[in-house]
DNA sequence: ATGAAGTCCGAACGAACGTTCGGTAGTTCG
DNA sequence: CGAACTACCGAACGTTCGTTCGGACTTCAT
């Protein structure tokens, strides 16, 4: 799945690209400017290097490699390294977020929209590896604005997984930190990339049940034997 | 908790340090020669400042401001930074490890085994916040013999929660993928430093519990109600 | 006292870094 | 046509990078 145009922000933002998406061509076929196009190219190829080297590591030459466009021409598209990471961060964040609100639509039992969170970041995780790895593993690289910026859609983000777990907590009558529990259920989900091997590992349905599986009941059984247990490994 | 001196390999390692550490002095006081606990101060802002900036991130000349020595000076403890990192990451995990053996030599209890694991860590972890992040951020940055002896230290500690983890399986009949529960524990702990904030959670013991039963319990309730519940947060 | 070994530094090396400048095609549009 | 604008590039800018070199001071066994 390709990264889309980073979506431009309101007009006065001190963040905004310094131009705006016009779709308009006499026989326009798309709504994206050959910019917005190209601008996309580029964040991919971008989160592709700074997945495999880290941002410090990755220089704006191996970019330019990468990318096929010259040193200088890169900065036609934006204005600083620190904005490419910025741009791949936000468009990735608010993406999956997007996402996951569109599929929490689709159930409003607690148990199984925690089971939905999980899939859906997973599933994500899979379809996107490079940006969600940039995501978790640049997340204290963007300082002053940008790096605000980011923070609050992160929070945005725990926020609705958080909530997520209150509803659990009311509907069942639980007593757990819900700091700890979101905090551990997200270093589960995000640790992903360090390990997962698509010539070992299970599709991503498949492993967003068993860790929501791990997550809610643990690996230990319960007395009652109806808890959904994770199939043995061959 | 400081760094000891990091350990001379058998002679003839491609990869030790080009001298042997000698404990004799006339007046010999402490087993660590001059040299030894030079090394050793140096690595500790090492491990400092990579934490703080990330090992590309870092320079030398962050390094000598921090240490107080000058830049050439340091090529005397050391013959490169990528050896820094790994002298840093193999130290702290071998030190991780013995810790661990010691520890379980306390208990025959499977359970109480695997909690033993998570608690060693964490401990470890909030003891040595800089060095335990560098492991854990930096984890594919070395390249060649040092990351492949590097990496293979790592699944020496891998393996050892892998087997606690077969002992449970094994003593309460239990059925459960061991590669998905090691690694969702591991993410469990090592996003760890992304969040702990020492003036909100709780030390190492507490939080160590509330993860384990997260992993061994769930969040949910067994619905006999003898599960060691974690205490609402305030 | 002497020489070897250990400890440390100022200055410099070439390479690589992010970024900018001036310019050249190509397209759009009155 | 020609002015305005977009898309892009070669070459260079000044800075910082990891590392090295030659020497100076200290320590210590003889």
């Amino acid at each position: 799945m390709a990264l889309e145009t980073a979506e431009i922000r309101p007009s006065g933002s001190p963040l905004s690209i310094r131009r705006a998406a016009n779709g308009r061509k006499s026989g326009g076929e798309t709504v994206d400017s050959r910019f917005d196009r190209q601008l996309a190219r580029v964040l991919e190829h971008a989160a592709q290097i700074f997945c495999e080297k880290g941002y410090e590591g990755a220089s704006m030459r191996d970019l330019s490699r990468a990318s096929g466009m010259s040193l200088a021409g890169l900065y036609h598209y934006f204005a600083s390294k620190e904005e490419l990471l910025y741009l791949i961060q936000k468009h990735t964040f608010r993406s999956i977020i997007d996402n996951l609100r569109e599929r929490l639509g689709a159930s409003t039992d607690p148990e199984e929209r925690v089971r939905i969170f999980v899939e859906n970041h997973l599933e994500y995780f899979l379809a996107n590896k490079e940006a969600m790895k940039v995501l978790a593993h640049e997340d204290e690289t963007l300082k002053d604005a940008r790096g605000a910026e980011v923070r609050a859609i992160k929070r945005e983000y725990y926020r609705i997984c958080f909530d997520l777990l209150e509803d659990l907590k009311k509907a069942k009558g639980l007593q757990f930190s819900g700091r700890l529990a979101v905090l551990s259920l997200f270093g589960m989900m995000n640790w992903f990339y360090t390990w997962h091997n698509p010539r070992i590992d299970a599709n991503a349905k498949a492993l967003a049940d068993e860790m929501s599986g791990i997550f809610l009941y643990g690996v230990l059984p319960r007395k009652n034997g109806n808890r959904k247990a994770a199939p043995a490994k061959p």
